[in-house]
DNA sequence: AGCGGTCAAGTTGAT
DNA sequence: ATCAACTTGACCGCT
């Protein structure tokens, strides 16, 4: 049984995550600041329980939470602690609702921090950031049952395997709660399969397995060599992600995300395990319909 | 309603 | 030197 994992957004439904920027914010009061946030994460908390349902009725078995679901929270000048909101019980309280929802309805819930997050900088100060920003996405992880928290391995700085043992000796300094979520993903440009899963298994840290990564940046594993490796490193549903190249495969960036996902590009070794696979698409909750009923062919999605 | 300028953050490679 | 790309363009303020 494959589930699919829509990302982030929704294309066509009146689903809506809202956000603010520190400038916006610097033009205001205190007070008219601690409405404006208070505003948007309780708007998108609700927002998070609307998507729930919605991947219920759609039978999409995965959502992956945007980063920014609680803006600005670990910005240096206007973090906040969601305890400390107006309203921040009622916050809480719709996230409690998403956990028992997604629960309920079997329905798994992903982070992806964003670029900016990475364990291999040799600057200290970035990987303090980084470790602030991984125990925000844990906290809001714990409060809706989300089980992943996954980043790329980051910069390379010239020496991949001294960035990574970097990595390892961040990692004894994580709390349970992100150590517990957290995984590593190939990436297009730096990080392949043959760089992150000798790491991952050594460490005991989850391979996110990135196929169309691995088709932007060949290391020479096949993809049947990296999907059975990479689900050995689950101690649980092992996740996956795909996309489709905008302009095809012959046509310069092969990096750019397509609005759907092009049939051809699914594995078919994939088709018969029992994985989560996350869409990259641009077309979104329309993408991934449109992925299960092409897989319904092959076996009940 | 529509549009242009702008937005916290790191690193890399293309131009 | 600048810029786009990355998991995601959205938001504000002006016309």
């Amino acid at each position: 049984m494959i589930r699919l994992g829509l990302c982030c957004k929704l294309f066509n439904e009146p689903i809506k995550f809202h956000t603010t920027t520190a400038r916006y914010l610097s033009g205001l009061s205190s007070a008219e600041r601690e409405n404006k946030i208070s505003g948007l994460c309780l708007h998108n908390a609700k927002s998070l329980l609307s998507a729930i349902r919605f991947c219920h009725q759609q039978k999409i078995g995965s959502f992956r939470i945007n980063s920014r679901i609680l803006p600005l929270k670990t910005h240096p000048d206007f973090g906040y602690d969601i305890m400390q909101i107006d309203q921040a019980s009622e916050i809480v309280g719709f996230f409690e609702q998403c956990a028992v929802l997604a629960k309920q309805y079997n329905i798994r819930l992903t982070f992806h921090p964003d670029q900016f997050v990475l364990l291999s900088s040799p600057n200290i100060e970035i990987t303090r950031k980084s470790i602030e920003e991984l125990e925000y996405q844990a906290e809001i992880c714990e409060l809706v049952g989300a089980d992943v928290i996954n980043i790329h391995g980051g910069g390379a700085y010239g020496n991949k395997k001294s960035a990574l043992n970097r990595v390892t000796a961040v990692l004894k300094n994580l709390s349970d709660s992100v150590r517990t979520r957290l995984t590593f993903e190939n990436d297009d440009r730096i990080y392949c399969p043959k760089d992150l899963l000798p790491f991952c298994e050594e460490n005991d840290v989850p391979f996110v397995y990135d196929v169309h990564h691995h088709r932007c940046l060949e290391d020479g594993l096949f993809i049947e060599e990296v999907t059975d490796r990479a689900i050995k490193t689950w101690d649980r549903e092992p996740l996956f992600h795909i996309s489709s190249p905008k302009y095809g495969w012959d046509n310069g960036k092969t990096n750019l995300h397509h609005d759907y996902i092009n049939f051809i590009d699914f594995p078919d070794y994939w088709k018969a395990l029992n994985i989560t696979v996350e869409i990259e698409a641009k077309a979104k909750e329309l993408a991934v319909v449109k992925m299960q009923k092409y897989l319904k062919q092959y076996i009940g999605v």
